[in-house]
DNA sequence: TAAACAATTAAGCAACTGTTTATATGATAA
DNA sequence: TTATCATATAAACAGTTGCTTAATTGTTTA
């Protein structure tokens, strides 16, 4: 009925637990903590304005880094930077030709999250 | 066809615009400046793995603070702080039983969105 | 009332994030 | 090769975030 939550022995910081059993239940039902980092990754990487301009601009075309830059009225950097997130998330891919670089989203599923979003914005 | 972003006049940071037309044409289909903070705001409440935690357990049961705490074996006030981010952004719903405090999902619509993002996570 | 307790808020801090400036890489053309 | 251009990376910095500890607010009960 109580727990301990200090990381330290030598410290007693004591928080009662009220519905144990609740707690227990739940316990069991949560999605492992794999799963969930790869969730805040992905949720991270739409928490920029930025980035959520750039998201929503190759859904409507596939497009090259500085014609984004020019867009959106930022630097060169800034937006390479944002698309280096975008790629280690999976959420963007890219094909080279020349010396241009084009971006586009990974898939249908990008989509799908951003209008989710939208969605809920949109209330 | 040249685009001057620098923001100051005496300053003259020159990028290439290599395809207007389609820079042209995006921009128009832009989703409004307002929308896109207000999805920002939604998918940042989102990318703490503490606080996806949180959603992940209220997907099984109105819970408490200090019962989630228990749980999530983190300090009260840690949880606290993590709910108001929460409530801030109509994730979350709570009433007041006496001195405890239940924390419940506002809608589906948070279901939802934890679910697009798990399906993406799991790919 | 006063004591107890659940929850919130505030202050302080380490760690992280987004931007800028500067430099490096990679590809094409002269 | 050398020059040019599109992109990427690095370093530095201001601003933000998440946690801890401490103090405060509400509510109930003794």
């Amino acid at each position: 009925m109580l727990k301990n939550v200090s990381k330290e022995n030598d410290e007693l910081c004591v928080y009662h637990v009220i519905h144990e059993d609740i707690v227990a239940q739940v316990k069991h039902g949560l999605t492992d903590d794999y799963h969930i980092q790869k969730v805040a990754e992905l949720f991270r990487a739409l928490n920029d304005p930025t980035r959520l301009k750039i998201i929503n601009a190759l859904l409507l075309a596939e497009m090259c880094v500085c014609d984004i830059a020019s867009l959106l009225n930022m630097t060169q950097p800034a937006v390479s930077h944002h698309l280096k997130v975008l790629r280690q998330t999976n959420l963007v891919t890219y094909r080279r030709k020349g010396k241009i670089v084009y971006y586009a989203l990974s898939d249908e599923h990008v989509r799908n999250v951003f209008y989710q979003g939208l969605l809920h914005a949109s209330e």
